[in-house]
DNA sequence: TTTTAAGCGAGACGGTACGTCTTGTCTTTGC
DNA sequence: GCAAAGACAAGACGTACCGTCTCGCTTAAAA
């Protein structure tokens, strides 16, 4: 029989604690900005000791990646709409209500502008964030290729280049975000047949 | 005609810091990471002293910024190619031109990072470069316009999302950059008519 | 009665630490000199942070009174010894032995510098240091008083203000200290008895 | 013989501006109190350049050692009074009314603080002002040994010590300075004749 | 008269210390 | 053995002055 590794000795980690940290780190960054956040600050708020986010978290951008999975469903539907132009919309409609959840925007901001400056957490916030929602793209347009609809001269990979860069630029260096008429445009580009050739 | 208020009374600034403040900035950025770079630290190397960094600089972000625009050229070409597509073709060369300059990948992730914790810097920022390349974009898409060869689906806003959105995407959250077979896609993506409708 | 308010939780002071940085003050006024001292060096030789020093102390004047004490047993012997001008003798021999002590004079010449600078540091010098030795010398005009043998025309006040007076005057204007001869002169000018009038 | 080595050719000095930069020094130190006066400060309160001080005075101290003998007058009289008692007395009003100079007592703690750390404006100091008013006192009590009515056990240099020392140590560490009882005392105290011995 | 040499106000310069802030670790007591 | 409290070493921050060095101008003696 397989054994735990560890009995299970001493006090248990506090869900409460847990759950009590992740929401300070998330409102602080909204009052405070993600640079004026310090750990102390979460743990003071959290009514928590410093050691104890340190214990469970390597970074600040670490338990706010995870308080945002808290805050938002970070789960994108694939589920089969039929068409490739309709499960496009349906991506597209997705990724403009998570952008519209309060706090989502300045956190996401947050959280890749911190991807920039420590490596180690870039990884952490792909796996945990970006490879995620691409691989849930990806599998629309795999579909899609599958069925015969795909657009004939993109990739995969840079259509989904394309839906991420648009998103995170408007993001990242615009105040405007996913409207209703960027959607329909990007919907009928990517669906779109050529001419010719 | 506007005049100059003051008649520039005591030393002057001089020059030759100024430069090796910049490069001082900009190798500093390379070897250790924005986030390891300190002003002191930059000061020292350009044989400054600190204060004269934060004389004439707002920020780190703000040094560098302008350390930018002294290693690469950050003018577009817009000339007249007589065609959208091939104007669309020279931009995105340029732009992968400025990406291969070495160092200016991560100078432009400190400084898109940094954008997203500053706000007085992010609209220095905009100023400073992001307004700049788009305006250049921008200028080809209302030629284009005028000859009559737009992109029936897309206002040029939209488009310069998806062009600066692919690019920044690809530097803030991806290895690869611009390559051949991406100019190629996207020129053809912008450029194309579509079937009917 | 006052109970102590809090249970003393977390970590407790180090007075290693605490030694050290007394220590590398009173080593490093002698070495560089007061104003060549700086809070950065003196934690620097102690191997301690520069926000310890600033957790416990004002400023570097008060780190050297404390040191001071740590170093020169401050205490003044007032015991009975019969007569006003045994005692008188006992403490001017008890003052000269204590500006005796290495590194002692330059560290009350500058903590009575930084005395005048200072309006804070004034008190807690008073407090710490001048009343403390100056009460030792108004016990013993207080028991000549009782005695009867007190000097007629000087009141006690003003014989400590010439007595102390005549000992900083040294210290701090002149390189004479207390000698055998000035021991021998001010106990006679303060015990004789004035012919008539 | 040297005659005066330069010509003196140039500008030359002026004397409003000297003025200017006294006047500046002894009222900011009124004001700010001297640590927190700078040469900057002065400067400016005086409508000069920086340079202008630096090029006549080694510190601000200096500026305000002659600061002071422009305010109050430095020079003590040392008339032949008749009596040893009598031109003591004199002495000690003549120092309670260089005390009583507005700005002459916190200006006096100033320059002995800084005699403290700066060797070097210490001997400036002990020239310009501690030996001149020594001297003054010395003469008064030569005079009495000429005469034959000085205090016997005292040495010329005790006495002076122990009249500075009291005056010192009043500006330094008391906020009590001269009064009629002290000056009658101390010209007693001077002057008496032992009973026998 | 022209030149030459200071003096001057202004202010940028290379430095250095300041006192504060934050980081991530360590230590203590209590649960 | 986790948790809260908080002291610790380390070191960057942005500010304030230091004393020096231009800069362009003014002043006055020398040529």
């Amino acid at each position: 029989m397989a054994e735990d590794p560890a009995p299970a000795r001493g006090r248990k980690r506090s869900e409460q604690t847990r759950l009590a940290i992740l929401a300070a780190a998330y409102e602080l960054t909204l009052e405070v900005g993600f640079a004026g956040v310090t750990v102390e600050g979460v743990a003071k708020r959290a009514g928590a000791g410093k050691q104890t986010v340190y214990r469970w978290w390597a970074t600040k951008a670490d338990v706010l990646l995870e308080a945002l999975a808290l805050k938002a469903d970070l789960t994108v539907s694939t589920a089969d709409q039929g068409s490739f132009e309709a499960e496009v919309d349906a991506f597209l409609r997705d990724s403009a209500a998570l952008l519209a959840v309060p706090g989502v925007v300045p956190v996401l901001r947050s959280l890749m502008a911190e991807a920039q400056r420590d490596t180690d957490f870039r990884h952490r916030f792909q796996d945990g964030f970006l490879t995620r929602r691409r691989a849930a793209f990806e599998t629309v347009v795999a579909r899609a290729a599958a069925r015969g609809d795909k657009p004939v001269h993109l990739t995969a990979a840079l259509a989904a280049d394309l839906v991420f860069g648009l998103i995170w630029y408007r993001v990242l260096a615009t105040e405007r975000l996913l409207g209703e008429d960027d959607i329909t445009a990007v919907r009928r580009l990517l669906s779109e047949q050529p001419g010719e050739e």
